[in-house]
DNA sequence: TCTGGGTGTTGAACATGTTCAAATAATGGC
DNA sequence: GCCATTATTTGAACATGTTCAACACCCAGA
């Protein structure tokens, strides 16, 4: 058999030749288009050191969409350090960084939202295995809004409900047909624009009540309290 | 060969006895776990007669999907004219309905997320392929709202805005692990007694500014306007 | 140099969604 | 009643995700 496969040093070789087809073959064709057996063969291996690798095609997203996490909290804490920004300026930088990460990645996006209705599975966003990508991300908000003095219901409460507009600003994305999902980048920056104004307003004791009727229910669902069940992580390989 | 099969009049019978294992196992073990080849069994039937009268599993999800939405609309109508509802019972009307036809049906509710983040599908909740349904369901929003004097631009969009939190209300259905979900069902109740005491709030010209702000936002990003192309529309079954 | 065990790698085999050509039943025209 | 046409039904065949037993390679220790 001719063989074709450049020498390979070590299986971490091996395993990021996997990655990098499967993430090239996702993005170009998208998730259920690039085939395992594609995959393999664009990598130079067999079928078999595709799964040696990777427990199965969905673990190769979540390698992704945790490689996105971490590129993420580098680039923000980056560039909190390197200026001095105002609260909307650290807030466009979460949001836009985020994006520009994912630019280009909407098929693999994709793949990542399907889950989403599926409390048990590995890769539903809201589900209890990808808790720690989650708790990052919402990290990133409550760093961006440190400075602010805040009451201490929103100080708990904002984090997370700006986590959320983030993911429906991402599903958003998906859908975004404009040309370089310009759309998109502008309705983050009037939506942040407009959650700046309103935490004014929202500070108003006038108002107390009514923040305080919204933030009490989003408690009461228990949005606001993940179970800290440090036991329920998922096994997973070393991002590349 | 054993004849097991009842003697069957008309094909359609044969659909219905396809359709109905197709739910009762979709129901019992997940749209995964339930396999054409079982569902086929269950009925009665070769693997090849599904798909004569279903072109995909997918497929039977969506009549199913499509029945849901028509069964809420017999049964909010039927609420609002049987009795003289207030703005607030008629949305507790709507949401509870709805969740009343849902109960025991996670399984299914779940197949029907899968598809959010895929704007192409035919399943995609937000695509233009359920367009049709989506648009029944924001009406019975609208009907609800229909008593109150409300300003032009509430109007319009209150509808669509409502459609969205219910959504956002079915997964979080989807996660609820109380008995009965009765979580989701109080969640319902004090987010619409909140949405009604804000209203009567946003009214107030003094909050006109920011109300505009939020609605133009929603309407710059095209939420308000679905593009309103009649070709597109899914080919599919007589529902049962 | 030989050996044994661990690490990589392979491709056949399996389950499941889907397609399709062929077989069978129903129906309508005569 | 008989034939042609259509509607229904069948199960084999195919593609793809996944599993797994077997094989190849490497290298420490003798």
């Amino acid at each position: 058999m001719f063989n074709t496969q450049i020498a390979r040093k070590h299986s971490s070789e091996t395993r990021s030749q996997i990655l990098d087809a499967a993430l090239a073959l996702c993005r170009e064709r998208g998730l259920e288009a690039a085939t395992m057996r594609d995959i393999a063969k664009h990598a130079g291996v067999a079928l078999g050191a595709a799964y040696y690798y990777f427990p199965s095609k969905e673990a190769i997203v979540q390698v992704y969409y945790d490689a996105v996490g971490d590129e993420h909290s580098l680039r923000v804490q980056a560039a909190f350090q390197s200026a001095n920004l105002d609260l909307e300026a650290r807030l466009r930088a979460v949001f836009h960084l985020k994006l520009e990460i994912l630019h280009g990645d909407r098929r693999l996006l994709s793949a990542l939202f399907r889950y989403t209705g599926e409390p048990e599975h590995p890769l539903s966003v809201f589900g209890p295995a990808t808790r720690s990508n989650r708790q990052k991300s919402i990290a990133l908000f409550r760093l961006a809004l440190a400075g602010e003095k805040l009451p201490e219901d929103l100080a708990g409460g904002l984090p997370i409900l700006l986590w959320a507009l983030h993911m429906l600003l991402l599903l958003y994305f998906l859908y975004d047909d404009s040309p370089e999902q310009s759309r998109t980048h502008r309705l983050a920056d009037s939506g942040i624009s407009l959650f700046v104004r309103m935490l004014t307003l929202a500070r108003l004791p006038l108002l107390k009540p009514f923040r305080g009727g919204l933030f009490a229910l989003l408690r009461d669902a228990g949005l606001f309290s993940e179970p800290t069940s440090p036991a329920y992580v998922v096994p997973q390989e070393e991002p590349s």
